[in-house]
DNA sequence: TATTAGCACTCGTTCCAAAAGAGTGCTAAC
DNA sequence: GTTAGCACTCTTTTGGAACGAGTGCTAATA
C-alpha cells in the first residue's frame, strides 16, 4: 500500500487517470498542463510524473510515450480520490422501474437484472443467483411420473424452484408421495439446504424411524433428491459490448476475455469472492487471480434477502472504465434487488 | 444450380478444395499438379481454373493469387464431390458410452451432446432442445405456494419439465389443486401442448362447464399456466474452438461471430430451419441468411422421438471445415441421441 | 529553493521505394 | 490437346528516411 501522497502529486494523479479514462491512451505532461487546471507547466509535471512512476503508480510504455496509470494507481485513485456520481431521481426511477410486478420468478429478477447492469453500464452485466445450498427450504413435493420415476421439485423460500428426477427401486405410489412429501415438510421447513441435508441424516439414524417403512423411505428418497450438484445460475448480459471496447481490439485480448466467459466457472469464483464484502467491492485488472480477466476490471456488490447476502451482481468492463459511473449504478441496483427479493419472497 | 462437370474439372476441384481446407489459403496450379495425382502440367490446370472461375465455383483474391472456392464451389463439393468417411467402431461406441444411464434428465443430454459435437469436431457443437409447444403434454401438477401463488409444473413425455408461478385472484387451497390437476390430467394427457391449449378453450366455451366451480376454475388455471413464452433451449458448447481457426483472426469477424452467438435468436433460428429436412443439412457461408455468420458453415441434422422430428443437433465451423469428418459425426449423433430418447421416454 | 524554458535524445509511427516471391495469362512449339 | 517459356501483375517484405510526441536533464529564473 502506498503511503498518501502529497496535494500536487494526488492531483496530477487524478488528471493523469481522468484523461486515460476519457481517450485510453498514455498521456503526456502537455496535455495535463493545458487541460486540467494545474497551474503548473509541462516540465514542472514531469517531475511529479517520474515521482509517481518511481512509486508504481503510474508507468511508461516507452520513453517516448506519456504515462498511463498501472493497477496500483488505479487502486490508489479508487480508494482515495474517486468521487462517485449520485444518480440522479430520474435514474433510479428507470432502474426500479424495471422490475416489473408480474415477474414473479426469480429467473426474470436475475435475466432483468443482468440486462439492466449491462444497458446502463454500456459494459457486461453479471448476477449470481441466490444459492441453492444457501436457500431456505419452504417445500419439496414429489410426483410420480411413471414407474420407478418420481419428479422432486423444490421450491425454496427466495422462489428459486429445482427439479431433479429421481429412480427408485421399488414401486410407489402417488399415495405413498403425497405422505413422504408431508412429512418431510414438517421436518425440513425452514431449515438451509445444508441443514436440510444434515437434518435428513440425523433422522435415518434414529432408531424409531429405522423400522418405520414410510419414514425411512422417504428418507431414503429425500436424500437422493438432495444429492445433487446444482450449477450455478450465473446470468451474463452485454458481452459484446465489452469488445467494442478499444483495448480489446488485439485479437489475443479477445480471445482471453472470450474464454473467460465461455468458462463461466470464472465467473463465479470472482463473483463469489465478493460475496465476503458487504459494499462494493472493485477488481482492478490483475488483482482478481484469474489469468483471463487481467485485462478487466470487475465492479461487485453483494445483495441481501432479509438482511443476509445471497448473491452478487456486477459489472466486467476495460480496466481503464469509468469507475465514477459504474459504481452508482452497480451499488443502486443491488439495492433494488435486494429490496426486491425480500418483498416479494 | 451449375450442371455436371467434366471429369477433369471436377477431379482439379476437389483437389482445390482439399488443400484449400487443408491450408486454409489460396492453392496455385502448381501445389495442384505437385501435391495431387493429376498427371496435367501446371499449365492446364490454369486453364481449367479459369474455366471453373468463369463457372463461379472458384474466385480469386487478386491476380497474382492462387484460387480459393467460392461458397458455390464448396456446394458442389458436398453434394457431388464429398465421400464421408466412415466412423470407427471405437468412435461410435466412444460417443454412446458419453450418455451415462444416470442422467435422466433431458437438461443432461443436451449439455452431453452439445460438448461431445463440440469436442469430436474441434468446433461449436450446438443443439435445440424439443419444443416444448410440439411436446407430449404427459401431466400437470400444481402445488400451493403461499397465499394466491401456485406452482405449475408441467411434465412432457420426452420427459422436459417447466415450472410457472401463477398469481390467482381467489385463494385455493391445496385440496383444490389436486382436484384441478387429476380433471386437467385426464382431459390433456397426450395431446401436444398446442393441441391442449385449444382443448383448453373448447372446455372453457362448453355450457355445463362454465357452471361447475370446479372446473371453469381448473380450466381458467391452466390457460394461465399455458400461456407462456417458453424460451428455446439451445446449448452451446466449445465456442472458443471456433475463435482458433486461422480464418477468424480478424477482430472484426471475431466480434461477428461472438455477436451471433450472444445473440442467441440466430443459431435458434438457423437450427430450426434444419428442422424441415430429415437429414444431414449443410448451409455453407451466405448460405444462410444472417449476416454475422456468413463466415460460417453449418453441418446440422435433426433428431427424432418415435420417429418424429422433435429437435436439431450440429456443429459450426469456418467455412473451410473438414465435412468429410464433421458429416458423419453430426449424423451418427443425431441418431444416437434419437435413440436415446426413444429409449427414456 | 522551487519552477520553468530550452534542447538533445529516444522511440514509435508513417511513408516510400525497391526487391522478392508467388502465381497468372498468353503464345508458340510440341 | 498439352506444355514450356516468359512477361506481367499484385502482394508482401524490407530498409531507410522523415516525422512527431514526449521525455530527461541542465541551466536560467523568480
Amino acid at each position: 500500500m502506498v503511503e498518501s501522497l502529497s496535494e500536487r502529486s494526488e492531483n496530477i494523479l487524478h488528471a493523469v487517470i481522468s484523461e486515460y479514462i476519457f481517450t485510453g491512451e498514455a498521456v503526456g505532461s502537455r496535455t495535463i498542463s493545458k487541460k486540467y487546471s494545474i497551474d503548473l507547466s509541462p516540465a514542472s509535471i514531469r517531475n511529479v510524473m517520474a515521482d509517481l512512476e518511481e512509486l508504481g503508480l503510474l508507468n511508461q510504455p516507452h520513453t517516448s510515450a506519456g504515462r498511463i496509470p498501472t493497477d496500483d494507481g488505479l487502486r490508489y485513485y479508487v480508494d482515495r480520490i474517486l468521487q462517485t456520481r449520485k444518480l440522479t431521481k430520474e435514474e433510479k426511477e428507470t432502474i426500479k422501474s424495471r422490475y416489473k410486478p408480474s415477474n414473479f420468478e426469480i429467473i426474470d429478477i436475475m435475466e432483468e437484472t443482468s440486462r439492466l447492469l449491462s444497458m446502463f453500464s454500456r459494459y457486461a452485466g453479471v448476477i449470481l443467483a441466490p444459492k441453492f445450498e444457501n436457500m431456505i427450504f419452504e417445500r419439496i413435493e414429489l410426483v410420480k411420473l411413471r414407474e420407478n420415476q418420481i419428479l422432486a421439485v423444490f421450491v425454496s423460500k427466495t422462489g428459486m424452484i429445482q427439479n431433479r428426477i429421481i429412480i427408485t427401486e421399488e414401486d410407489l405410489s402417488q399415495d405413498d408421495l403425497y405422505q413422504f412429501s408431508r412429512y418431510l415438510n414438517e421436518i425440513l421447513g425452514n431449515l438451509t439446504l445444508e441443514e436440510a441435508k444434515k437434518k435428513i441424516i440425523d433422522e435415518m439414524n434414529k432408531e424409531k424411524n429405522m423400522y418405520d417403512w414410510l419414514l425411512s423411505r422417504a428418507l431414503m428418497l429425500s436424500q437422493k433428491a438432495f444429492n445433487t450438484d446444482i450449477e450455478d445460475g450465473l446470468f451474463v448480459d452485454g458481452k459484446y459490448n465489452i469488445l467494442e471496447c478499444r483495448e480489446f481490439c488485439d485479437v489475443e485480448k479477445m480471445k482471453s476475455i472470450f474464454r473467460a466467459f465461455e468458462e463461466k466457472g470464472i465467473l463465479v469464483r470472482l463473483l463469489d469472492q465478493a460475496m465476503e464484502s458487504d459494499g462494493i467491492q472493485i477488481f482492478i485488472g490483475t488483482e482478481n487471480e484469474f489469468q483471463e480477466m487481467h485485462d478487466c476490471s470487475v465492479v461487485a456488490s453483494p445483495y441481501t434477502w432479509r438482511d443476509s447476502t445471497i448473491g452478487t451482481l456486477g459489472v466486467i468492463g476495460p480496466i481503464r472504465m469509468n469507475y465514477c459511473d459504474i459504481v452508482p449504478i452497480v451499488d443502486y441496483t443491488a439495492k433494488t434487488v435486494s429490496r426486491i427479493m425480500d418483498a416479494r419472497y
